[in-house]
DNA sequence: TACACATTGTTAATAAATTCTCAAATATAA
DNA sequence: TTATATTTGAGAATTTATTAACAATGTGTA
């Protein structure tokens, strides 16, 4: 946990050299150049030689990068070589529109059950899931040893449910709630507050039309 | 635009602040100072005084900041002072957890239209917004100088859909495909990039149990 | 096989972000 | 009213992140 520590900044560019990796992988391309590489992902090919160099350096001197192997390698070091099981907490559209993306599974999260605390949705299924009363959550998540879960409640409940989460041994929760966790470290959390999202672009807009409403400096 | 630019981590800041202020208003403080605010959210005291003062400071020696004041200046700087039209392409579930979310409408985002491919959900409502076809759109944002467009559609289909946006005359783009959009940068981009997000759960869930397969430096 | 060329990995330089420090300003209590 | 305690805003110091530079190493070709 704590050797050559990689900052998150790099971690955050990870998925996307993957992706664009995997879009190369499909036209069939079996090398690159860290300077095409920068052409095509508007990044510097500076950059991405270091960030890849956090790792050990997948590229060979006067060659370039073996599309193929760095892949893979970013697969593995993502940890999405191997599969993650996961539950949905809140079987509302956002938690459905989760459930019910086919890519995650090609990427090794495992949907395995959804909860929620409103009968009417009890027994209907995502995708072969069915929906389950939160109640039941605790034993489920035990019994298959469940490693994410999926905050998709409101965030007055969010709180509560994490600890519950946590005292059921869950490994990390990917939290769409508005509200930070507060859970031992040891618990990863990942968020997504797409009102924080949405006010970013919402001061863009409002910065590009006023350019001078700055400070008096 | 280009005066006195305030770097994007400055602002990606801005609406945590906004969040706990919200929060503070509800309980009826009037007052807090930066270390006061520091305990709460966990972030240094020096930096929130340093990201305040990039707008001019709005707090007073010895007493600290007016919890009002300090929400109102704030909302004022990421816009949501103001209301901002928008329009969901592709009324999924994504989509629809997106419209559906009051929050947002509490902040100024007034949801004007929804649209989608699938004749199935043709005519059906999401809050009182009748979804349309989606050729229907061009016509729509044109109209009704629709500010920003939600992109909740397949990666596919993003790329020439926000070529059209852009077209229209569209201001900025809340993007949840799966891809990088390339539009005139007098367009602003917010994405939203989920599977990016998991991955990165993934890694630090990986990180945290493998700790020693680092590169041998 | 030998040579020119390409391209990495690595170190150094630069830029950006964060934290520290403290004088100046204000609030509050005596 | 005055003295003491608070707390900001601003500049300096430090740390972190990014970019540049280039020697080392391998590729590909003649």
């Amino acid at each position: 946990m704590a050797d050559k520590d990689i900052s998150q900044a790099v971690i955050s560019r990870l998925p996307r050299y993957f992706r664009y990796l995997g879009d190369l992988k499909e036209k069939g391309v079996e090398r690159i150049s860290s300077q095409e590489l920068s052409d095509i992902m508007k990044v510097t090919a500076s950059q991405i030689r270091q960030d890849f160099n956090n790792f050990g350096g997948f590229g060979q001197q006067g060659y370039g990068y073996n599309v193929n192997y760095l892949y893979d390698e970013i697969s593995k070091i993502l940890g999405i070589d191997k599969q993650h099981s996961l539950v949905i907490i809140g079987a509302g559209h956002l938690g459905q529109a989760i459930a019910g993306y086919t890519n995650f599974t090609r990427r090794g999260f495992v949907f395995k059950g959804a909860f929620d605390c409103n009968p009417d949705l009890y027994g209907t299924k995502i995708r072969d899931v069915e929906v389950r009363p939160v109640d039941e959550m605790e034993d489920f998540v035990r019994k298959y040893n469940i490693e994410i879960a999926v905050l998709t409640i409101p965030k007055e409940q969010a709180v509560p449910m994490a600890h519950k989460l946590v005292e059921c041994g869950i490994k990390a929760i990917w939290n769409f709630a508005h509200v930070d966790l507060d859970v031992p470290n040891n618990i990863q959390v990942e968020n997504v507050h797409l009102s924080d999202s949405l006010m970013k672009l919402s001061y863009n807009i409002n910065r590009y039309e006023n350019p001078n409403n700055s400070p008096s400096k």
